[in-house]
DNA sequence: AAGAACATCAACCGCTCCAAA
DNA sequence: CTTTGGAGCGGTTGATGTTCT
């Protein structure tokens, strides 16, 4: 305990070499690490058990998958670090061959980054500008995804694969999908994807993302009606969201289509666990037949220009 | 072209946890 | 119950690579 010894034994540190690397992976692959304290002797290596471990846990152990992480495991990261803060071991273990070491210098590198760009504090996970009336966009679509999140940790949800739950729902006559407790998660959809769907190329990622049939809008139809629209504009097929803070007036930022399609599971999964967990709230029996009049009270409420209703 | 500034990530340090004695 | 020591965790460092000026 304390301080490590191994500088007093005059035992290597640093950057392991190739030599160093294939003497422990020899000797891990015919004994097994065993007590880490009494390896290196045994495995011929001039470091401290300490070093021995880490460096087969984070980089040569054979069932660890190195390279760029992919949106769903962004995903994962962001919204587990929303729950279960800076416990990386605990987050590491919903990523399946991603060490503890390797997600938390991404958060540190990228993610945490990516979510103040957004105006997002990445420690509360809470809007920085969420504040009245002129929420941003960005903003209402966090505080849309954290209550969702807050109902998540509430109670279970039931199904399995979420995108299938919602094809299914999606499949059938859009009138029998039970009515969400409230607006806000469509809301910040509604915006979402109003800005997507000037956009073929995004409109086909999303296609292929959710499985849905979902056909392009005309540029009349793009009014937005029912979302604050002060930050949000559209210049040649790219979102441009400009945030707005009182200490940092105007900052523009051009949301690139991974952010986008990120933006977009973010909030579906919020918005399939808003629906579900009413389900379970009204013992749903799973049949949306018997809720016909839910979905049109939803689309008065977004009134009739919405692109919302548009979409389906 | 060169130095400065910034970004990345492997590796280390110090601490806590927990099981065994 | 207390002590001991191995294992693991999270914060931080520093070497290296990349971009900027």
């Amino acid at each position: 305990m304390g301080r490590s010894p191994s500088f007093e034994k005059g035992l290597k540190k640093g950057p392991w070499t190739t030599e160093e690397d294939r003497k422990l992976v020899a000797y891990i692959e015919e004994h097994g690490h065993g007590s880490w304290r009494a390896l290196p002797v045994k495995a011929g290596l001039q470091r401290c058990g300490k070093s021995c471990r880490l460096r087969w846990t984070n980089y040569l152990r054979p069932d660890i998958k190195r390279g760029k992480f992919s949106l769903q495991e962004e995903q994962t990261i962001i919204q587990l670090h929303a729950l279960l803060g800076n416990r990386w071991s605990a987050i590491a273990t919903h990523l399946p061959k991603r060490t503890d070491n390797e997600i938390k210098n991404y958060w540190n590198t990228h993610l945490k980054k990516r979510l103040t760009k957004m105006g997002i504090d990445p420690i509360t996970h809470k809007s920085r500008t969420a504040v009245n009336a002129n929420l941003s966009h960005m903003t209402q679509w966090e505080n849309a995804r954290l209550e969702a999140e807050a109902r998540l940790v509430r109670g279970p949800r039931v199904g399995t694969n979420f995108y299938q739950r919602f094809h299914y729902s999606s499949t059938k006559s859009l009138v029998t999908m039970p009515q969400p407790l409230c607006l806000d998660v469509l809301k910040a959809w509604q915006g979402i994807t109003l800005s997507k769907l000037t956009d073929l190329s995004r409109l086909e990622s999303f296609k292929n993302q959710t499985n849905m049939q979902v056909e392009p809008l005309a540029l009349n139809d793009m009014t937005p009606t029912n979302h604050n629209t002060n930050n949000l504009k559209i210049t040649n097929g790219s979102l441009v969201n400009t945030f707005e803070s009182p200490n940092d007036e105007g900052i523009q930022n051009t949301l690139e289509a991974s952010d986008m399609i990120y933006q977009d599971n973010y909030l579906m999964e919020a918005f399939t666990n808003h629906f579900v967990n009413d389900a379970n709230n009204r013992s749903f029996d799973g049949d949306f037949e018997d809720d016909n009049n839910y979905w049109s009270n939803i689309l008065d409420k977004l009134g009739n220009n919405s692109s919302f209703s548009s979409i389906f």
